[in-house]
DNA sequence: GTCTGCGAGGTTTTT
DNA sequence: CCTCGCAGAC
């Protein structure tokens, strides 16, 4: 078997006994220079010591990056694999290796220490476990496998389940991870959480993992750190090795990661950080503003870079989301500015509900690509929306499918998330690793082989008391008994599977065939091809989808510690699509046309964002509008509903804040379809007619949500919240009744669902539609 | 041990 | 609305 870690130590080793001189090659010339603004160069060029690179959006902070690392190459001050770059995402390290090797003219030979803080660190770690008091081959849990494990715990401890959720005890334990605190360090004035129990709790659990031989996602940073403070001799050996660091989105990083690159960073202090303050969306999880805010003090005599000149939007755009990021008070302060002068100004509209809003924007994303708007034709590929919470994709979706609108949906749910693969996963992760217990209790009872929680119960209860691993306490109670004939039958002929696998994974078969052969073997498989339910043949495809991305791996190791630390499945259609994701998703991305709908007070901003974080949560929320703005190149157009149906309720909302936040001057308000009687015949065909229409808040639109408003007795718009209106008041029409819609012509009521008509159109047919777009036929006026 | 039906709770964001 | 976990019946 081969050991692709161990080949990878040696080469380590080796490289550090190359002399040095080595490596002073003479500089080349340095062409990609020139093509670089005189912030970029400095950022390029100010290679020794501390340098803080704020880079605006859109002002080339990756172009800034890569170049720099290509610089350090060039003027040999280091090799690729003395170069620590951190990234935030696997695409992000994906993408930077590839342009650097762009840059650089060729190929260079793999930067292997270019990844995630999770990568390194699993990397980092695998080399010292045993410092950690881990097997190198630990393997790293999924949210799944802790959830399960922290459920277990729980109940051991004799906790009400229902008052204190496992779920609620991982996010504790997870913020404590990202605060870098160990059991022992949580300080006291949280001892009460999770039933005054939460400390007891995570140190059993990481007790549990390291008898598993496992970490979870914090782990993975956390050891190391450990591993770095407790052995100094460690940490001097890679202070030493890598000569050069570099961090992107630094305003992202939490306090673990935070505490982890100050180590390595100390002696030479070679360290570049690029981030933007207001790009800082991810305080959630742990991120730290403060880290990139302090910068300055924690590395004394840094150079601090601030890129301004974007590249990327027209001066409207820039301008609404300068106006929105300027109501937020802890910052350090850009000014971006362009030269490109002109375009078009940010649209904004409202709409009467939901799903009017993915109806216009379904019709505008038509129209923009036949190049109806008066612009240029767009591809649709050039398009997004961008939405708050994954829950609003569905009116979209539904929407596009109905109108035959080709979409992707970027980061939903993720293919090594389901279950089929998770399953599947567990199978592998066995037959690789017999010790894998979590893996192995799983799928000890699936497909179903008469394998419940008593057999499950006496499994770890063997085990422990036999201090082996759950595989191998089936194997004993297969043997020795302890659970019914039948049982035991089916245990053995599991452990034999296991057995045979893991033979074969060590005499190194190939990976393919042998995970076809699990599947099929296994009866897992077959399970699925005998249930009936609809989604079972997608699973199917999904599992043979599997097998086919384990061609691109060496081995099943490999796959695994893919799948584990890439959760990512980036699938790279070439079809013109348009793009529907989370404004998270789309840091870092850019399309000519952005839609960003669901500016609504407590879906945008997120109401629990604000309770939970106060002031805090608002300001991150206001950077999230930040990020959705500035991704638009060309034209942005901004949306929010007055109604929107959350578990089957209707409820009203007023405009974000946000929206009062943008710029007067550099909006636009497009009327709203509707308000004269019509579907989208009825909306104004070309956007010098809108601006015809007046300013902003002084629009129908506006107008008539405040109204409404006001007419409830709710007050000013500002201070209200939702509220939840009886649905059967909105309608007017009984069933039976005559009416007339803009579009379809006439027809009678079929159904009548709050606001919703079903509606027998005599020549469009059967559809549903708002109450509010249609008229009843008698007053139509001609 | 497995299946069914019921009630409760949930969705913000991800390595 | 949908999904998940649990109690009760087979």
């Amino acid at each position: 078997m081969t050991n692709a870690f161990e080949e990878e130590a040696d080469a380590f080793a080796a490289a550090a006994r190359t002399p040095l001189s080595m490596r002073a090659m003479a500089a080349r010339p340095a062409p990609y220079l020139d093509d670089l603004n005189p912030a970029q160069r400095a950022a390029v060029e100010a290679l020794d010591g501390p340098v803080l690179v704020l880079a605006g959006a859109g002002t080339g902070k990756t172009r800034a990056l890569t170049t720099r690392i290509a610089h350090l190459l060039n003027t040999g001050r280091a090799r690729p694999n003395e170069i620590l770059a951190v990234t935030f995402t696997n695409k992000a390290a994906r993408e930077m290796k590839h342009r650097i090797g762009s840059l650089v003219g060729g190929v260079v030979e793999g930067m292997p220490w270019l990844g995630t803080f999770h990568a390194l660190s699993t990397k980092l770690l695998r080399r010292h476990a045993e410092l950690a008091g881990l097997k190198s081959n630990f393997t790293i849990l999924d949210t799944d496998d802790q959830l399960r494990l922290l459920r277990q715990l729980v109940q051991a401890a004799n906790i009400d389940e229902k008052r204190w959720p496992p779920r609620h005890l991982a996010g504790l334990i997870d913020g404590w991870k990202n605060r870098a605190l160990t059991p022992e360090k949580v300080p006291s004035s949280e001892a009460h959480a999770f039933a005054h129990r939460g400390t007891e709790l995570y140190a059993a659990y990481q007790e549990r993992l390291r008898t598993l031989n496992a970490c979870d996602f914090g782990d993975l940073l956390l050891h190391v750190l450990g591993i770095l403070q407790a052995h100094p001799d460690v940490l001097e050996k890679y202070q030493r090795w890598f000569r050069y660091i570099l961090v992107d989105e630094y305003q992202d990083t939490n306090v673990a990661q935070y505490l982890w690159l100050r180590l390595l960073a100390a002696g030479h202090r070679n360290v570049a950080c690029v981030g933007d303050d207001d790009q800082s969306i991810y305080g959630w999880r742990g991120a730290e503003v403060g880290n990139i805010l302090r910068f300055e003090k924690d590395f004394p005599g840094a150079t601090v870079i601030r890129l301004e000149q974007n590249y990327r939007s027209t001066s409207h755009i820039l301008a609404a989301a300068s106006g929105v990021i300027a109501a937020n008070a802890s910052r350090l302060g850009k000014t971006l500015w362009t030269e490109a002068e002109g375009g078009e100004k940010v649209r904004l509209i409202g709409h009467w509900d939901g799903e009017e809003e993915a109806r216009w924007i379904g019709e505008e994303i038509e129209a923009l690509s036949r190049g109806s708007r008066g612009l240029d034709p767009l591809s649709p590929d050039g398009m997004a929306i961008l939405v708050r919470a994954t829950h609003q994709m569905r009116a979209f979706e539904d929407r596009f499918l109905t109108i035959g609108l080709p979409y992707r949906v970027i980061g939903g749910p993720r293919f090594y998330e389901r279950q089929e693969i998770r399953d599947a996963m567990a199978y592998f992760r066995v037959a690789v690793s017999p010790e894998d217990g979590l893996a192995f209790e799983r799928i000890v009872n699936t497909p179903r082989r008469g394998l419940g929680d008593k057999a499950v119960q006496e499994i770890n209860r063997t085990a422990r008391e036999h201090e082996v691993s759950p595989l191998d306490a089936a194997r004993l109670i297969a043997r020795d008994g302890g659970l019914p004939a039948k049982a035991r039958g089916s245990l053995g002929a599991l452990v034999a599977d296991f057995d045979r696998w893991h033979a074969q994974v060590r005499e190194g078969a190939d990976h393919v065939a042998l995970s076809e052969a699990i599947l099929d073997e296994s009866g897992y498989a077959a399970m699925w091809q005998n249930e009936k339910s609809p989604d079972a043949q997608g699973r199917l495809e999904n599992l043979k989808e599997l097998v086919k991305a384990l061609d691109e791996f060496d081995n099943l190791q490999g796959f695994l510690e893919h799948v584990a630390l890439v959760m990512d499945n980036e699938t790279e259609e070439a079809a013109e699509k348009v793009s529907i994701m989370t404004l998270h998703a789309a840091k870092g991305l850019e399309f000519p046309c952005v839609f960003l709908p669901g500016w609504e007070d407590g879906l945008f901003p997120s109401q629990r964002a604000m309770d939970e974080s106060g002031l805090k949560g608002l300001e991150e929320e206001r950077r999230l509008a930040y990020v959705g703005i500035t991704r638009a190149q060309r034209l942005c157009t901004i949306s929010f509903a007055a109604n929107r149906r959350i578990y089957n309720q209707w409820q009203s909302a007023m405009p974000s804040r946000f929206v009062d936040e943008l710029p007067e001057a550099h909006v636009e308000v497009l009327t709203p379809p509707g308000l004269y009687g019509g579907g989208l015949s009825a909306a104004p065909s070309t956007l010098a007619d809108v601006a015809a229409r007046g300013d902003v808040y002084n629009s129908p639109g506006w107008r008539r949500m405040a109204s409404r408003a006001t007419e409830r007795g709710m007050g000013a718009p500002r201070e209200t919240r939702t509220m939840t209106i009886d649905a059967s008041a909105v309608s007017p029409y009984e069933p039976g009744a005559r009416v007339f819609h803009q579009k379809f012509g006439y027809g009678t009521v079929e159904a009548v669902e709050g606001d919703k008509l079903s509606v027998a159109f005599d020549k469009a047919g059967s559809k549903h539609v708002v109450a509010r777009f249609v008229t009843t036929a008698e007053d139509v006026p001609f």
